[in-house]
DNA sequence: GGGTATTTGTAATGGCAAAAAACAAATTAG
DNA sequence: CTAATTTGTTTTTTGCCATTACAAATACCC
């Protein structure tokens, strides 16, 4: 996955050398200025518990590969010489973060800081059309986005693309499979005009569910995001990771059995949750046919009343509370998130989800307010996107070439 | 959580330091002879990429702790002065697993090599006893264990204790509830005779998926292990590491909605697994009643083909298909372990189980081969006690007094 | 059987990074 | 203006691994 590494896992360790000491020191040093705002080199000792000098000749290091700045003396009101406020740079390395939907392309630029500076959004159906033509397009939109950057002082030091589709771990960069796009083994390597910007992708919920954790100012440790586009994934964030499964396959809440003996599902199997709560479910459930927007065309419905897509809304939170409340006794999160489609139409399913789940979860205690919808909404991917390299580069600056 | 170190999550890093760096690199040597048996100095150096005098020096300070021992030199047949094997010590630390069962008490100690060398296991019913009396006999056993070992040259250098409970997080030693016992917040120290042999407890699903996982050759890194005795625990080993929840409360798999409309809970809700796969729920289907030992009674029924047994077994195998079924596609583990009663059952429940993740797990690749019960069986938790013991110090040798 | 090549383990040396100690610089308190 | 305080750097020390060199123990070859 991008930025915050593949499971890893095993007794294997490295052997540890004075490089990968310093390496971590940096990131350590990193670290702290990037959770505790601008710090003067003795904040940092004092917060890490490294020495001053060790500091001192750490932040050296990272001003010269220009992660870190020194912003002018702050007048700090207590006794003593002032300490020089380093941050973050605005002006150096950043992240690009570009996105295939099936009815947009998206690309934005983060600077080191997090804070997204160029954005870029086209509206444009994807589905069906040819792989390598989509690819083409997003990347002349990333190469905008890019030439804008660099007018504000930012180079992009790592490209991340979110896909609806499944994305195997391996270094190969490979979409194994898109139903919604219609791809099929996409390499996007193999269709790339420019092959020194090739970007990793990497499953949308995926990076929606890192978008969401940056998000929270303290942020849930273990948690379970949900999207829901043409289909149902669930990110799961373990004790702050991104865990994947064995395969890549984890997180298949659509396809949860919710009835047992419920509808017949195109996977196989019968009652999955998709029959209640994917978007076709819904939208045949409220006897609407899908033109345009559906999850607008949802929501006018139900702020307008319509009986028939209330109740189809509350079987579904019904039955997405009945999956979800598997997913918390199984995992124990301490939050869920309701993400894409979901986030928009919180108002409704919200209510039946948190009463599925107050009667379901009794063996331990589960505050209603534990689920709530995405704060990030349809731009969650691109930024957990562009945000990942960001997290790669914080974790370990040495990767940053020096000057 | 005992032995594997419990989730750290979390940006904020530790600072490297050069005993940080020593410490890592005993381990890394430490590991090396235990994954590939008795190696030479020149060997070690060559898996793990150190160089013949730092592995020189690694070694000398693991002898001086007697985690290595120097065995003599192996006629390899290969050309150049022959290598000293080095082994893990087999009389030095060891490790002391105990148990708390519903029905018995058990201890074990084993030594560096993961050998069993003490065993001891008394009958008695331990459910509604006064905890404080329960824990002085285990502390009696646990006595008798290590008086035993240190006959073999073994010293113990960490003690760990499975109780059929919820153990939370955190330095206390804390058994919050074990309602199979009859215990409400029971800190084993407040009972325990000999205040610098306190064992640290732990949950017993937990240490018999640890077992299992080292029992494996090549260990499943991610599996799921199921495990009944009065209720239906699992336990979450994810990418090699034993995953408690955010609250501690992972793998509550007897609480899974299998029916969502089924018979009532005593947990509050309806249709959970238990109410079909849990020890009382197959006696009652079976027509039994629960005298003496429960599982040695439905063995001998089912053995004998009576069919109201074989039906009530074949009902709880569905039942935990389906809720494995959820359990694989959140997860997507790459195996499922029966342990436990499960284990013992297995003839009669592994049909009906892999018929139900064979329908209903489509989305992915899964092979029936891939839920398979415990080689463990009733052992598990006193030996994934014990291991846990050893697991610490060989991922952290320094730990160990220096002679 | 003796010499040579080969491999193992150790000893001596060097380099690197952080810790410790000492010091210069910049501010506030009086 | 002086003393106290905090910051950042310079210098020295310490600890550990890498490199190099060397002694020891075996097999191979003549």
């Amino acid at each position: 996955m991008a930025g915050t590494g593949r499971a890893s896992g095993g007794v294997e360790a490295a052997p540890a050398s004075q490089q990968g000491m310093r390496r971590q020191n940096l990131a350590v040093v990193m670290g702290a200025v990037a959770a505790h705002g601008p710090l003067s080199r003795a904040d940092v000792a004092g917060q890490t518990g490294l020495t001053r000098p060790a500091v001192s000749s750490l932040v050296d290091e990272l001003i010269a590969r220009r992660a870190l700045t020194e912003a002018e003396t702050a007048p700090s009101g207590r006794v003593g010489r002032p300490g020089r406020a380093l941050a973050l740079n605005d002006r150096g390395p950043a992240g690009l973060g570009l996105e295939i939907g099936v009815a947009h392309l998206a690309a934005c630029v983060v600077d080191l800081r997090g804070a997204p500076r160029v954005w870029r959004r086209v509206e444009q159906a994807n589905a069906g059309r040819p792989a390598g033509q989509v690819l083409a397009e997003a990347a002349a939109l990333g190469a905008e986005a890019e030439s804008e950057a660099a007018v504000l002082g930012l180079w992009v030091a790592g490209r991340v693309m979110a896909v609806p589709g499944v994305v195997p771990d391996g270094p190969g960069g490979l979409v194994a499979n898109a139903p919604n796009l219609g791809w099929q083994t996409v390499r996007p390597a193999d269709h790339w005009p420019d092959p020194d910007a090739v970007p990793e992708p990497e499953n949308e919920a995926n990076l929606g569910a890192l978008a969401e954790q940056r998000q929270q100012g303290r942020p849930a440790e273990t948690f379970v995001h949900v999207s829901a586009e043409a289909g149902i994934g669930a990110a799961l964030v373990l004790g702050g990771r991104l865990f994947r499964g064995a395969r890549g396959f984890a997180g298949e809440l659509g396809h949860l059995p919710v009835h047992p003996e419920g509808p017949p599902c195109p996977c196989g199997a019968r009652g999955c949750l998709e029959q209640y709560a994917g978007e076709a479910a819904v939208l045949r459930e409220a006897g609407l046919a899908g033109a345009g927007d559906p999850v607008a065309l949802l929501t006018r419905r139900a702020r307008a009343g319509d009986a028939a897509t209330l109740r189809a809304l509350d079987r579904a939170g019904r039955a997405l509370g009945l999956a979800l409340a598997s997913a918390v006794n199984l995992i124990d999160p301490d939050a869920l998130v309701l993400g894409g489609a979901y986030a928009e139409l919180a108002d409704w399913l919200l209510p039946p989800v948190r009463a599925e789940l107050a009667a379901r979860v009794t063996v331990r205690p589960w505050p209603p307010e534990a689920v709530r919808p995405s704060a990030l909404g349809r731009r969650g991917p691109v930024l957990g996107a562009a945000w990942s390299t960001v997290h790669r580069i914080i974790s370990d600056p040495a990767q940053l070439p020096a000057f």
